[in-house]
DNA sequence: ATCGATTATGCAAACGTTTTCATAAATGGC
DNA sequence: GCCATTTATGAAAACGTTTGCATAATCGAT
């Protein structure tokens, strides 16, 4: 019986170096910088580690190199696909750079979020990504403090003192009032997401009644509305809206795909068909959207992109730590696209 | 000007106990069963702690401790939400057991499922979460050899030898199929998931297909089809369906609630109506299913339960291990729930 | 006061790596 | 062949913890 390595206990680098005959300084350099090590060497190890299945010890490795390999992101929520683009792009780059991902919704209570981010940081993650703008003081100590290098995704905050990248959400609320209003529309509701814990929800009210004030058709306080991003509380909020108003509104702009496609079942379910009783528009270009009947008319905001982007971006700020040499803060703005599609037609 | 800590690096437990006037064991005490530890020298700790925004290094303490406080679940993916409920209400309870979630989509590829494993080991989670019972040897190995406690989620899976929590995926086939059978339909389609890389969608086609041809009605195999869980490409299936099927069939089994929504949005824009001319039934009960029009009829999962019950489970598994009596194998199933909706009716 | 038990603490070894520094071996230009 | 590089290696310190062991302090009962 040939002993591999202490017993039952599973493999490190000292079991693998002893395997293959040369220190375990050779071994580590072998996995982080396989050309350092000559060609004989290189093959012995890469033995000895199959043999003993050795799998390195990366929590173990960050306690001496200051690099995780890690980097957490918070995100308000998994459900409702809503960010499930933006994560999925992002993850998949990340693993091309070799970095593991950590993470967590918050559920849209910047508490939790501060939570999230504090264990973070007790696990050393190289980076943190969070969305949006607005967060706990907590959260901005500590990464202060830790000098994590950070990145707000989503939203795009000119001047903002830390890292972000993502969509001018005020523009694009006006783009989406402008539509309707081209399209002749004069009593318009507008249905926004929760605007004190949801600056992308804010900006977008914000644009979309900057435009509509500026036609002299801001809308009645009963038709600005807030609703969390839920189908079904959205749809009977919707469905209050339809049957209370005496002149019914003929078109509706929505924070977001989600309340557009809950305005557009409210509707239905009423008896009222889209576009021809009322014209919805949404915003995000959703999973789905595109198939929907009607096909919804939205402003597409480039999720997958920012995912990548944001894993590329947060490389870049990693070696740039560790290298000394800071990056400067740079904050991107990604285009939105207008897509007209079935769900607005000319009042 | 009063010297904290050494110099500009953060704060480490060597730092607090100087500032507390006492030795890292008993800091690490105080972090890890503060009752161990005396009021007094709790109260200056803390005071250290707060004072030098000390943040405890988990990784660094993994090295000695052999647990990370992480658990790595990897889903097929974040998209479509197919998932989402079940992973939010895991990673809420999660934080209960405080502990860390590192959450990674696989694409429904498993060799990229194996890759994520790996890293997960090479992070030295505590636990691994995966979803359904199909997995690389690779993964089983490396679960095996490192005897990390798994655990399998979404499928029951009777007698495999890992843990599972999930339902039977045949026996959800079987109702779905039952209920359209007494609704009177004789002509039905089979629409499932791609039954190859998914033991789910598996299980489902097989029970609906069984219970179809014990009354004698096995579909042409033109109407046993398979697609991604993907909205648009099961649209345009769907439509060809529909168009090229001369007599049609007059319901359709979803493979999940996506498909199912699918299918009605290919039936609603050739002007077929649900379920006048065609009943559909899914199989999830997702978010929204409830609230589209027609809201759809189709066979619960209850995925917050599942999600629920793999946390406090994995928190067993690792108390379990730690404590070196064995947990034993255990497979869960949890009840689908069958709801009956308006996108079916009698034939 | 004395003893035994309990409680709280500190010392130092251990965990599995990376990395600095020094040295040995190989290489190349002449 | 010789010296100056270059390349590859190893020894040992460091990283920030946890934990086993030993000791000191406190306490309660006699």
């Amino acid at each position: 019986m040939k002993v591999h390595k202490k017993n039952n206990k599973v493999a490190s680098i000292t079991d693998v170096a002893n395997a293959a005959k040369t220190s375990i300084s050779t071994v580590s350099r072998y996995f982080n910088n396989p050309s350092m090590v000559a060609p004989a060497a290189a093959h012995r190890i890469a033995r000895a580690a199959e043999e003993l299945s050795y799998v390195r010890n990366r929590a173990a490795a960050s306690t001496r190199s200051k690099r995780s390999g890690t980097v957490g992101i918070v995100i308000p929520t998994l459900e409702s696909s809503i960010f499930a683009e933006m994560t999925e792009s992002f993850s998949n780059r990340l693993l091309d750079h070799d970095m593991t991902m950590l993470l967590t919704p918050c559920l849209y209570d910047r508490d939790i979020e501060a939570r999230i981010v504090r264990s973070f940081t007790e696990h050393r993650v190289d980076s943190v990504v969070l969305v949006g703008g607005d967060h706990n003081d907590e959260v901005m100590e500590l990464l202060d403090e830790r000098q994590v290098p950070a990145l707000l995704v989503w939203n795009h905050i000119a001047g903002h003192r830390l890292n972000s990248i993502g969509v001018d959400n005020r523009r694009i609320g006006r783009m989406a009032a402008q539509h309707l209003v081209d399209l002749g529309h004069r009593d318009v509701a507008v249905i926004s997401g929760l605007a004190d814990v949801n600056d992308r929800a804010a900006g977008r009210r914000e644009g979309a009644l900057e435009i509509l004030a500026s036609y002299g058709l801001m809308p009645k306080p009963e038709w600005i509305l807030q609703t969390p991003y839920d189908l079904d509380s959205t749809k009977s909020l919707v469905s209050n809206l339809l049957l209370n108003s005496k002149p019914r509104p003929t078109a509706i702009i929505s924070g977001n795909d989600i309340i557009a496609t809950a305005a557009i079942w409210a509707a239905q379910s009423h008896g009222l068909s889209v576009p021809q009783d009322i014209s919805v528009i949404g915003i995000g270009d959703f999973k789905g959207s595109a198939e929907m009947v009607p096909a919804l008319t939205t402003i597409r905001i480039p999720a997958r992109r920012i995912g990548r982007m944001a894993a590329d971006r947060i490389a870049e700020l990693i070696i740039g730590q560790t290298s000394g040499g800071g990056v400067k803060v740079e904050n991107q703005e990604v285009e939105p696209e207008f897509k007209f599609r079935h769900s607005t037609a000319p009042f």
